[in-house]
DNA sequence: CATGAATGAGCCTTCATTCAT
DNA sequence: CATGAATGAAGGCTCATTCAT
């Protein structure tokens, strides 16, 4: 008999389910356009429960991006179990491969990609937290790696660019996924798709910022 | 009798009011905030003038995004009236240029990039046409751009990514807008952070392609 | 054909319908239990007629308030046809009288009655206006006749203490009802007996009042 | 096995704070608006403990009520510890302090006014016990002291009607406070101002009275 | 033709009450 | 026994759309 969690009664699986399926609904549909009608429905659960669970519809869905990060991320760790003394070239495709992953995934990591996406469009209060939490460690772990590969003497602005070209290349093909099914039709996401995408990314990424290192040196300095 | 278009004023005036205030409505709260009611208020037009001009908001809604892009395109041409005999070089960076500056402008103009940001979240039948007839075209501009950098040869998929690859940097800041500003308070965007923008994107992307390139010659093919 | 008020549209007379049926359902049950549904089913209308006329349940009570107030006024005024040269007695007799009238009719002039004794537990917005146009003057016409009654001279207080002592005796029997009609069963308030009350209530202050203006010569002033 | 009164002090402390916060929260904002959720959050209890304890709702309030009249009565007793051979102006005098004292006093004593004047405007069924065994008593109180002053003879409906000129002006102040803190915003209603009320209320009272009393005696009769 | 009064479906929320534990 | 999670009816309000004028 596994330790069983304490004081798993059925408030907290009623809570859970319903976190569930908004996490479905919201990510479907998004915030003003999900019901919650249509949430308690699919959760089996009664029409006051979220309110009674959550105060109302705003706070569920604050409690489900939160939840949402948290799975994606214990699902995709940042550096996919890296060793130690890893190399910054394998820290940073290690990077750009979990980040393509987790937003590409078809699991319940998932619906972080799209509840996020929705809030670059409208963001909620939510966000403010979820920036400094989750997003500032992330962006402060790619610079890490950034500032390995550049040399030492970048100046912050130079690691912040570098780092955003980077982020912004993974992040194209999830948030503009509607154009890129229209331009290409015949582009798939699976598996071996988004390994060669990964490759793509770190030796365009890697390229880049090695050549921006050699010519700061020459110029000597900044 | 002449084709009388100076008669039909008074009906074109209030379908045009109402295109250009439902734009604004349209990006600023989106399809679904939006309302009717709004949208004619501001218009100073009757409620019922955009089922009677439009049919339904949908249509309306239609009708905006295809307005919208015509406008945005006219006013910040992709090659920014460059000299034809121009180098890669400076072709790249004008698409950069042109790019940033239609998203990020303060007009009417910077609407449409807020309407496509919210048509990647929720495509509508729109969507369609739009690429067609205009992302396609700038697409095959961009890798062409990039044809001609990363030298003859470069298989199709090489030159897709790479155009991707630049793509994404600029549509980045204007998308994540949320978390960048959140991230980094004091970052600006104005005429001379764009620059500067532009010249990263540019300076990075280059470096990146042309060592892609020379990589390509050296393993003599592909 | 009379000269039919202008702009007698049909918007009005739904607004009109409303209006009043509101005013019963108030009257009935009170501004919280009544309920927008209740109102539009039995003034025939839709479900949305009072966000359509009146914004909210709220304005719509508050322009129910400012009618009926209206209503009562000019149906019994407080002077009740007097002559110009009527004495002190038949001022206040008539006062009294219609006061007394007012809030006992038993057509829509009585609402406005029940709905002040409800403002009297839960005030709202509506009241202070109401106080400044409508109570005001009826209090400043009736310390006036105090005045000729007790004499030049009274203190201000005096006149106030007075009029409300009138006053009050008016209310009892409408505010108390529930009580009255539970020690006295076989009280009724027909037209005959809210006659006898009026000389009652008329005859009781008046004895109290010009005594209290001969204790006062007496003492010399105050 | 002595009658274990001691024993059910748990559940009676409870069912007690229950009374009270309820007082509280019913004389604060009516009985439809207070919910069974604030009164069982105010006495710390549980959600379900009104139903255990009293039924519903409903049955809580007439408790409620009868118990703020038990205690109003013990604060405030009608002839304010008058010695036995006072004279009836001095128990008029008496009468009209004590009233105006109870329903204008600042403590638990004072729920029972508001509740009543509640109950004016929306009698329930707890009203008719109320006045057969707290109303009655104190009008028959009240006419014998008329019947003193207004001498032997006078009818009963005289001594009705005078009773009631004179609780009316005691309640008058507490039922239309709102009306009149907006006539008079300079009106307060500390303990001085209650005892000069008072004082112009009984004279005013007296003046009126033994004025009818005379007059009867004149025309001889009635 | 162009208007704006009117519609009714549907949304979020509240609340007294119940019932298994 | 006492609890608190769960219920479901009902309320106010919004909004795209319609239709008689």
């Amino acid at each position: 008999m596994p330790p069983q969690p304490p004081e798993a009664t059925a408030q907290d699986a009623t809570r859970k389910h319903l976190l569930e399926t908004a996490g479905e609904v919201f990510a479907e549909v998004g915030f003003r356009a999900a019901t919650v009608r249509e949430i308690c429905l699919r959760a089996e659960a009664n029409i006051a429960a979220v309110n009674y669970h959550f105060g109302d519809k705003e706070r569920l869905y604050t409690a489900v991006l939160q939840d949402t990060c948290r799975v994606a991320l214990e699902t995709y760790p940042p550096n996919l179990g890296l060793a130690a003394k890893a190399t910054p070239e394998q820290r940073l495709s290690a990077f750009v491969r979990s980040f393509l992953l987790r937003i590409f995934s078809e699991g319940p990591a998932a619906r972080h990609g799209k509840l996020m996406a929705r809030e670059m469009i409208e963001p909620t209060g939510a966000l403010d937290d979820l920036v400094r939490e989750n997003v500032q460690p992330m962006a402060a772990m790619l610079k890490s790696i950034v500032r390995s590969l550049v040399g030492p003497g970048a100046s912050e602005e130079t690691l912040r660019l570098c780092a955003m070209s980077v982020v912004s290349q993974v992040l194209f093909y999830h948030h503009c996924r509607p154009v890129v099914r229209r331009l290409y039709p015949d582009l798939k996401f699976g598996s071996v798709e988004l390994e060669q995408l990964a490759e793509h990314i770190t030796q365009f990424s890697l390229a880049a910022i090695k050549q921006l290192g050699k010519a700061r040196k020459k110029r000597g300095g900044k």
